[in-house]
DNA sequence: TATATACGATACTCTGGAGTTCCGGATCTT
DNA sequence: AAGATCCGGAACTCCAGAGTATCGTATATA
């Protein structure tokens, strides 16, 4: 998927690599044009990104990006995909033995600047989902199901040691924060700050689970 | 804010008006224009749009349209903003004497659609909020906040009565049903039925509430 | 009636950007 | 060495669509 072009001769015997003429390509470029399109998407949206901002951002030539990607939808749907592999999210999973404790742990400074330019990026892609189904699949993947799925598995882990009941709809739940964080920079244009997101743990998911506020007034 | 250049003389006294010659504008075709709008926005979003269509629909010139409004983006952020007013979400709120009956009684075949309607259009808005930020204040003002305040004034209500606690985070939870219905319309491209919605009152709100789940299974 | 503006319809201009082609130089296979 | 393909860079073609201008007609004021 990376490189769509890669694979043309299908018809020759499989084990008898290609062995074309010429100057390879450079492999390595692929990730740093990628990169550089999710830089000009999250900055400039869908419509306002050229080629040619691409282009000079990775340093690239534009028929080395024409080499690669027949299109610009093709190589936009491609960079969002690519988001997917190193996100990084699900490593390390906080365990902290209460559910509370789990999720202010995934409150980090680098989780909350990854997520803010992610939903950057998706604010520039909603643009042509409406062209590209496919398209909003990827960015569901990408952007909202790692969280998603993070959140699903603390769930989880707090379901099976008996923090929470076993009849509670985990799966709306653990969509909750993804889809407000998305309202919230997408329409509001808010930053996703640690207050807010303290907000939605105790004043939506604790108590959808059962689980009394902490602190109603937390002392200084 | 409708026809922007009909207060073209503000150095004229207010009470003369300016009388001028030749054939009247035929304010009737603002709100007609404005629908053909919304409905191409709905069906092609933003980029999609052209002027031409807008005007093939309306069966308008397009001279008429540019005589009213400046250019295709001022056009379409008064579309939206205009939804505002013939919204009637807020007409007649039901009062059934428990939370979980009025937030039943909001699904309503007619709102249902309406609401697919109107995310619809939101994602077609959504392409360009980037460069117009007045335009996702509108998009927020015309399709979510109508039904986030329609949620608060139900849980005002029954914290009025005494339904729910006095600590409850309503702001916050006012925004979990318009979050998670972009969410699933926009990303997920799954219909808004009436199953989902009942998933969110009975497995996010009236739990996060303290009211507990009324029937595990409803009977037939 | 004379003038001025709005109307729908059509033809027109103009610009930005997608996609293509060519260049000189580098790197591969044979 | 020779031929083929890659590279970055730049010039190029091509077109959809925003916005403008014009025409014949309708409706307003003076």
């Amino acid at each position: 998927m990376i490189a769509p072009d890669q694979a043309q001769h299908s018809v020759v015997p499989p084990n008898e690599i290609p062995a074309r003429l010429g100057r390879k390509r450079d492999l390595s470029r692929d990730p740093e044009i990628l990169a550089a399109a999710l830089e000009v998407l999250a900055e400039t949206g869908y419509t306002g990104m050229t080629i040619d901002m691409v282009a000079a951002r990775a340093k690239a030539g534009k028929a080395t990006i024409y080499r690669r990607w027949p299109s610009k939808a093709e190589l936009v749907i491609d960079a969002v995909a690519c988001m997917k592999k190193n996100d990084g999210t699900a490593d390390a999973l906080p365990d902290t033995g209460t559910l509370r404790g789990d999720l202010i742990a995934m409150i980090k400074p680098h989780s909350i600047n990854d997520g803010q330019r992610k939903f950057q990026i998706m604010a520039g892609v909603l643009a042509m989902i409406g062209q590209a189904p496919e398209l909003a699949e990827a960015a569901n993947a990408a952007i909202v199901q790692p969280r998603a799925t993070a959140n699903r598995m603390l769930m989880q882990r707090a379901q099976d040691r008996g923090e929470i009941a076993a009849d509670c709809d985990i799966d709306t739940l653990s969509l909750v924060t993804p889809s407000m964080i998305a309202h919230r920079v997408l329409l509001l244009r808010k930053p996703v700050d640690r207050d807010f997101l303290i907000s939605l743990i105790d004043g939506v998911l604790l108590p959808a689970l059962g689980i009394p506020a902490p602190k109603p007034t937390p002392g200084p």
